[in-house]
DNA sequence: ATCTACCCTTAACCTAGCTTAAGAAATCAG
DNA sequence: CTGATTTCTTAAGCTAGGTTAAGGGTAGAT
C-alpha cells in the first residue's frame, strides 16, 4: 500500500508526468487509521484533505441537544475533508470518524497549494471532483425536501448499493435526517409491500 | 452594462491580463430578463452558466405533487446554474426563474471549456467559486437536520439580509423546506417574543 | 469463549409542521 | 388608476416522524 492509489486516481481524469508523480509522491502522508479512531475533532482545524484508499468514514455534526447528523459517507476512491476549515484554517464545527478501520492518504493544505501551482493542471481536476461533490449534495437538499422518509431510504439503497451493505443502519439513518426507530418502522413497512 | 462586470469579479480573486480579459469578453452573452422569465426550463439542457449582473433569480425544482423547492438564490455578482446538466448537456430537472427584471451574462458550456484551455486560472478562480458553493450547501445540509424551522428562518435572515428583505416570505419559506402558512405562524412567534 | 458495547426492533404516546379554507393586504401590468 | 394576481395571515384538524422505554440480537475486544 502505498501513495500510487491517489496518484492513479488523480490520471483517471488527466494522465500526469513522471516529474508531477514524483511531486505528488512526495506530499501526501500515508497512515493507517482504527475503528473509531477520529482524523477530525470539532472545534480543531481541518489539517488535511483525505483521500481514502481503503475502509469507511463519515464526517458528522453534533447539535445543541448532542444528536450527531452524517453529513457525508466516504468509502474507497473517495476525498473527505470540511472544505471550509480547510481553506480558511479555521475550527471546523464537523468530526471525521472512521466506521472500520481503513488506510487513508492525506495532503496538508500548504502541500496542496504548493502542487496546484507546481501542477496547474490539479486545478482542473479539484474542480471537476468538487463539482461532482456539489451535484450530489444539491440533489440531497432537492430530495429532503421533496420527499418522504421511505423515499429517501429507497434511493439511499439505490444511489449507494455498496455503502448500504456496509453500514449499520442508525449511520444510514443519521445520514437520511430520521431517527434509527423511525427507519426501523420504514424498513418494516417497504418489507410488508414486498 | 457590459461583460465588464463579470471581468471585475473575477478579477477580485486573481489579476487578468488584457489578452486575457479580451477573451473574456468575447463570449460572455448579456442578456435583458423580465420578472418571471425562465433561463433554465425543467426537461432542457442547461445551456449557460450565468453571472448576475442585476436582478435576483431562484432555482426551483417541482415534486410529484407539484411543489416546488428553492434551491439557490442569485443575486448581484453571483452565479447560477445546472451544474451537472451544464457539463453532462443532458436534460435538467430544474428550473431558473427571474424573481425582478433583471440583466445577466451568459457563457455557453464549449465557451467556458474554451476559456479555460486558454486562460488556465480560470480553473482555480471557479474552483474556489464552487468551493465556497460547497460549503455554504453543506452548512445548509447540516442546518437542516438539527434546527427546527424558526432557527433556520432566523439563520437565513441573519445570513441573507439583503436577500430576506428583497424576497417575498413564499419564497424564503421554499428554500427552507416549510410552507407558508407555517412560516407566517414562526414569523408571528418571533414577533411575540421580541 | 465470553463479556461488553453496540445495534435493531416494537409499541405507546407526543409534537412540529402540513392541509385546507378563506379573507385582507399588497403589488403588478395595462 | 384600476383590475387582476400574488402574498400574508389565521385557524381547525391531521400526519409524518420524534421520544421514551425496554428486550433481544450481533459483533468487537480480550
Amino acid at each position: 500500500m502505498s501513495n500510487q492509489a491517489v496518484i492513479q486516481h488523480l490520471e483517471s481524469f488527466i494522465p500526469l508526468k513522471g516529474i508531477e508523480k514524483a511531486l505528488l509522491d512526495e506530499r501526501f502522508i500515508l497512515r493507517h487509521i482504527k475503528r473509531k479512531e477520529k482524523i477530525l475533532v470539532a472545534g480543531e482545524v481541518c489539517r488535511y484533505h483525505t483521500f481514502v484508499a481503503q475502509g469507511c468514514f463519515r464526517m458528522f455534526g453534533v447539535d445543541d441537544k448532542g444528536f450527531e447528523h452524517n453529513i457525508q459517507f466516504a468509502a474507497e476512491n473517495d476525498w473527505i475533508a470540511d472544505i471550509g476549515s480547510f481553506h480558511t484554517q479555521k475550527p471546523s464545527q464537523l468530526n471525521i470518524e472512521a466506521l472500520e478501520a481503513g488506510v487513508v492518504l492525506q495532503i496538508k493544505q500548504q502541500d496542496l497549494y504548493f502542487l496546484y501551482k507546481n501542477i496547474p493542471k490539479l486545478n482542473l481536476i479539484f474542480k471537476v471532483l468538487i463539482e461532482l461533490k456539489y451535484i450530489e449534495l444539491q440533489n440531497r437538499v432537492l430530495q429532503n425536501f421533496s420527499s418522504t422518509a421511505e423515499q429517501r431510504y429507497l434511493g439511499f439503497l439505490e444511489q449507494y448499493p455498496h455503502l448500504s451493505n456496509r453500514l449499520p443502519n442508525t449511520q444510514i439513518a443519521s445520514y437520511l435526517g430520521i431517527t434509527p426507530e423511525f427507519l426501523s418502522k420504514v424498513r418494516k413497512n417497504i418489507q410488508s409491500k414486498g
